[in-house]
DNA sequence: GAGTTTCTGAAGCGCTGCTACAGTAGAACT
DNA sequence: AGTTCTACTGTAGCAGCGCTTCAGAAACTC
């Protein structure tokens, strides 16, 4: 029995995206090819391991062994190439970074032109992906960091994290926005009640805080407008159609007419960490950089520092903070 | 970093040998592809991975580093192997089994013709291979099985065996034969203090148990001849030149008008084990089916069953009782 | 210093493994 | 039911990887 690592590669990624047309654009390749090495690999270890009873390819119980043993091998792969670049020394090489959009404006942008003085062989790549998605390329090994968010007030984040890690990079408090044009200027929420809102859609950080503020002040909400994104808010605030809770780091870049209230801890806050996969002998040091300058951003930014105070150091990856998804503080 | 798995193997080869010659041999290739290789491994990871500076290439730090995970690697293939053959439930494929000459023809051969009916899928190949290199070659994946002999009154085996495992076969006696024609008959070890003595060499386990018993019977043992193979042996004391210590074993398929005296304990005995590769699995079933088959061969012949009575079934590789090399009774 | 051994590099070639394209079959929609 | 869409399989052909062969350089041995 053979068992070329390569092919075993092939069916890891039939695993994990549950079909061969889906692991064919993982491995850039095209479907015929996935399906020509799995025939190969059938071939070599003399027993089927794909289910072609449906249209959908599906792992037999011998298919899913290997494709387990698969997942160590190539987390084995991981570990080599942290070890390597950590006995290096110098951070060399591409890393992958996904985040939703007001990071990437405000926080990873900035940390990336710190990174480029401080390590000018690192070669960033920003892919903007947020949400399950994202976690799902993380372990596909597509994405080597997703800055990710989550209401700290609410439930844990959206999509089972087993097998990742996550730092704490800024905890960042809601902050209420209201027109300057409006008269009499609101000094409190109790002067909102009545104005109109611009929210976000219900399922977001945002849209639950505006609830969790007007059942604590007893009143509904008037939600005028909906908005996914902070500039589009800010854009509607400013324009004088409606108050709206953002979080402070979408203020970082805003047009300083917009603002008025002053922090409001009602609404709580969200959290923002970076997700990365888990390794038993520690952070991959590449990450590990990024990390910590996304720490540096947020601490410029006057961002709450987060609970656990980190001051890793860049390029040593010696330090242990990083906590696995799934522990409450 | 890419780090191709097919290069990685390439690398370990290197590691176990000692050189890209010994590699290449290993491998089935030439020195220059694996030169080729290892120079595009160090490409690809970005360090050097093999110093030059002397004619045999060594490993650097992080060659090392690199090979640890690539033996791994290995390993994790192995384990699937194992998985796959336990999955499927029927034994069949290459085995790879290297024994001493006498094992070969009274254990193993027989061993075989039993395992050609019960499990026809089954490949058994065999090597005439013994000591350290043997488990060498173990080591590499070149040899499957080992049928190794060791002296269980003197020391422990010949070389290191971290990693491996290994069953008992047999507990095989030394006896004493003498030539037929000599008169008197010799009826004691005390009729053969002045005859002459067909010796294996000092190192060998029989060369040892003729020391022992010329010490405990106080005389010095007059070594005529030295053979190393037990066929030379008992042809020498068929021919009246000498007595001769052998192993039970090497009597099955002897003449029996060599034999003379019965069973010395005094001389104690050898071991004869199975020796493979250790997997925190559990036993592999190929291998398995063959170290049962050999224990059922040497009951068969009267061998002293082992101390520890295996009655592992043939094809279920369930039974844990295989030790670790180095756990002593 | 000659000989031996070991690694490296260039040239060339064969085979693996890819793409492109066509074909088949399962699932969904009307 | 028919239609359409999507997912997988198979064939043909091509490109590139990785091998061998051969030659050369460097290190150890006698």
């Amino acid at each position: 029995m053979e068992l070329d690592p390569r092919r075993l590669r092939v069916l890891r990624a039939v695993a994990l995206r549950g079909g061969m047309a889906d692991a064919a654009q993982l491995l850039h390749l095209t479907p015929s090819a996935v399906s020509q090495q799995l025939a190969q690999l059938e071939r070599e270890v003399g027993q089927p391991l794909i289910d072609r009873s449906r249209r959908k390819a599906a792992l037999t119980p011998a298919g899913q062994v290997l494709a387990a043993r698969a997942e160590r091998i190539e987390h084995e792969l991981a570990e080599a190439r942290r070890e390597l670049t950590e006995l290096s020394g110098r951070l060399t090489g591409p890393v992958t970074i996904a985040a939703f959009s007001s990071a990437v404006c405000h926080l990873l942008v900035p940390a990336l032109l710190e990174l480029a003085k401080t390590h000018p062989d690192l070669e960033p790549r920003v892919v903007e992906l947020e949400g399950p998605h994202a976690l799902s390329e993380l372990r596909t090994g597509a994405l080597d960091l997703v800055v990710s968010e989550y209401d700290i007030d609410g439930q844990v984040p959206t999509a089972s994290l087993y097998g990742l890690a996550s730092d704490p990079v800024a905890d960042d408090e809601y902050c209420i926005v209201t027109p300057t044009g409006w008269s009499p200027q609101p000094r409190s929420i109790r002067d909102l009640t009545a104005r109109p809102w611009v929210a976000g859609p219900p399922e977001t950080a945002c849209g639950r805080a505006l609830d969790r503020i007007a059942a604590e002040y007893g009143f509904t909400a008037r939600r005028a407008h909906t908005c996914l994104e902070f500039p589009t808010v800010l854009a509607l605030v400013a324009a004088g159609l409606g108050a709206a809770i953002v979080p402070m780091l979408a203020l970082a870049g805003a047009p300083p007419d917009a603002v008025a209230l002053p922090s409001v801890p009602v609404a709580g806050h969200r959290r923002i960490t970076g997700v990365r996969r888990e390794l038993p002998s520690g952070p991959e040091p590449l990450t590990n950089a990024v990390v910590t300058a996304l720490q540096g951003v947020a601490v410029g930014l006057g961002l709450m520092p987060v609970t656990t105070p980190h001051n890793r150091p860049a390029a040593s990856g010696k330090s242990r903070r990083t906590r696995r998804v799934g522990d409450r503080e």
